[in-house]
DNA sequence: TTATGCCAATACACTAGTGTATGGTGACTG
DNA sequence: CAGTCACCATACACTAGTGTATTGGCATAA
């Protein structure tokens, strides 16, 4: 995926060596991983990056600047994943492994940002700008997944749909499964069932998800 | 569900209402969900119950040990929602129908308590009480839904599988529907397809997960 | 009525956290 | 080489939060 994700560049000016915004974001990344965004404090922050607050607030306003700039970041870091998994040729087993890269990852360097993707929706549930950028990459991954499901169906009538039940299904995957003891064998099964739903309605050329006399 | 979630009864004595270990869970629950678990904290708790700190800290030990009985009390519920969900007669729509709606909810009403599990898996995150449970109520949970769906199948086996996807599909529908900005017909929509899943299942009589030519 | 026990109020000490104002220092610029 | 700018340190004021120790009030039981 995207992995200049630790954006590596630390800015440098003569010998010393200063800290960029995007290395506080960085730092920003860890505490949440470990504690979800109530764990980021800039006290914190600052006795990792070895320095003092006078520079946090050199580079950020406020503590809510710091937050407000990591969801920017992470809204358009998981927007630039979507063309990192877009371009296709439509043979079935490349396209149904494709969305389960993009929603899934790579399974097993991914659990880091999927840890960030479940803070971020859990803030999400009582901060409006963490809604907002939720809202907007669920959308954004729905539709994609609809049109590259439309690439290898006869009848993509379904397609909506099937999307709409890959996407909280994987979501749920890595929700139940992002734990502690993370069993990566059941990791591995739910994967092969979600994909299996994929080539099942290949085989049957498409259609509708509720059965041929759907409702 | 079981809906003495309220625990309702404040015991009384004489004339003044006193205060019970219940009552403080039961705000406790009010913060866990409009801010997750650490939001709880025993000055706002003691602010909403209209009495001091000095309340709490005779009925509990401290901080640590309301969270522990939280924790103890929503893993106790979880299991009665078991059983709540579990006798069966063996018909088709009524054992999906029963499956869904304790993995789901009542739908609508159980918004708050869906708000109380996502916080739960969140602070299961970096708790090992938060994960023990979790991962029982998880593992009860699936082996129920397995039992429920041999039931109505001729051959049951993929029931472990189907069990397994439908509870992260379930979990997953919650995690992205259970936002500011719900989608009813959206989350119904959902539950249709997943209902499905089990009526496809049961149409073919059963039998693996992966297809008939499976792996 | 007196005593006892349950529950809550008050006061204190302590830590953690944010934000601000001001000063310091090194590097590049003319 | 003086000045300026970018970045950070230091010191201060303030709020919020936990935990403890002590006291107070009200009911029921003796």
């Amino acid at each position: 995926m995207t992995d200049a994700e630790s954006s590596g560049s630390r800015r440098r000016r003569g010998d010393r060596d200063q800290l960029t915004r995007d290395d506080w974001l960085d730092a920003a990344t860890e505490l949440v991983v470990e504690g979800g965004f109530d764990n980021v404090r800039v006290l914190t922050l600052a006795r990792r990056l070895g320095v003092s607050r006078g520079s946090f607030y050199w580079h950020f306003r406020d503590h809510q600047d710091l937050l407000s700039s990591f969801l920017q970041r992470w809204r358009e870091r998981r927007m630039a994943d979507l063309d990192y998994w877009k371009s296709g040729d439509g043979d079935v087993h490349t396209e149904t492994r494709r969305i389960l890269r993009l929603l899934l990852g790579d399974s097993g360097r991914s659990v880091r940002r999927m840890r960030v993707e479940l803070a971020v929706r859990d803030f999400a549930r009582r901060d409006r700008d963490a809604a907002d950028a939720v809202a907007a990459v669920d959308e954004a991954r729905i539709r994609q997944n609809e049109t590259q499901l439309l690439r290898i169906a006869d009848n993509g009538e379904g397609a909506q749909d099937l999307s709409l039940l890959l996407y909280v299904a994987t979501m749920g995957a890595q929700l139940v499964m992002t734990g502690p003891d993370r069993d990566e064998a059941k990791v591995e099964r739910i994967e092969q069932l979600i994909a299996n739903l994929v080539v099942q309605w290949h085989e049957r050329g498409g259609g509708s998800m509720l059965g041929p006399d759907a409702e």
